[in-house]
DNA sequence: TGTATTTATGTATTTAACTACGTAGTTTTG
DNA sequence: CAAAACTACGTAGTTAAATACATAAATACA
């Protein structure tokens, strides 16, 4: 056991994004395997769209928590797949609509039996004694009421 | 609540991600009202020296989980903080050992204070039905055991 | 109604990690 | 003991996110 592993929970950013690093590489793997052109980080913008049909980019990038220059970025990829297409909004001309392409959706059919098989690999992985997903959401949950800060400066101000 | 969030386990990379993003960002925020200069980045290597005292920079690179390129360049940027220095391993020539200056020691009790502070709030944070920490290490046993990519592929091959 | 504010999008730049590759010592081996 | 393999370190370039800034359209309001 490592010095990090050791100092518990001071570290456990690092730790997150450790364990989020290797699961979004093994899950570019999987792809591949499935022989599937697909990478990670596209996923929460097309689950997005598969379920909301039609979004503005803000919009996207709320639902998937990204700023929107990164879901700009994003969305250029996915164009270059053809997976999604955009078009003006009529009533707002300042909006850019996307939706799945014809293409898009068909690749989502092809990736539902992926997914399927991801799913219970995560699963396995993430349901332990305490499980990572509720873990995961209960602290967020926290955070949502007080965040990480907040309560540092409340307990530094109840030393004093 | 957002269709990512309501996905599941399937994005529980992003979500590990926004996590560990959120407390860094936080905690370089607690950090400065202590008037202390100190970017959570850092924390892993100087965590570290301040257990192990001298070690290489592959050493290191081990100890925290990155790769040796972004040690060197943490390194660096310690250096110029002076809050380390390095000198050549007089036996093996190809080593840089590297070792915590006296300010570097200096700022380590000057932060001991405020990581209990930031230990006390994590801890709230992250001990809940599920306890965050807790379940990253038992994920991490899984996938130490069986990877991500090693199960999913199981699982498909026992689907055929 | 015309000015101020807000919203939606886009671009440029930065950051913090990575991979790929190269060089120079060290160790192993035929 | 010389060649091959390995290890330690470093640099260059890439990537995936962010922030900062800019512009144009829509909305609010005096």
């Amino acid at each position: 056991m490592n010095i990090i592993d050791e100092s518990g929970i001071l570290a456990i950013s690092t730790r997150l994004q450790r364990l989020s690093e290797q699961l979004r590489k093994d899950g570019a793997l999987v792809y591949k395997s499935y022989g599937i052109d697909f990478e990670p980080k596209w996923f929460p913008v097309i689950y997005t769209l598969y379920h909301k049909d039609t979004l503005s980019v803000v919009e996207i990038a709320n639902e998937i928590g990204y700023t929107h220059p990164s879901t700009i970025s994003l969305l250029k990829e996915l164009e270059k797949q053809k997976l999604i297409r955009s078009k003006k909004d009529k009533i707002d001309e300042r909006k850019r609509l996307i939706q799945l392409t014809a293409k898009g959706q068909e690749l989502i059919e092809q990736m539902k039996p992926v997914w399927e098989v991801m799913k219970n690999a995560l699963t396995e992985i993430a349901n332990n004694q305490n499980n990572l997903l509720r873990a995961i959401e209960e602290a967020e949950n926290k955070i949502f009421h007080q965040s990480f800060l907040q309560r540092a400066l409340q307990l530094k101000s109840e030393e004093e």
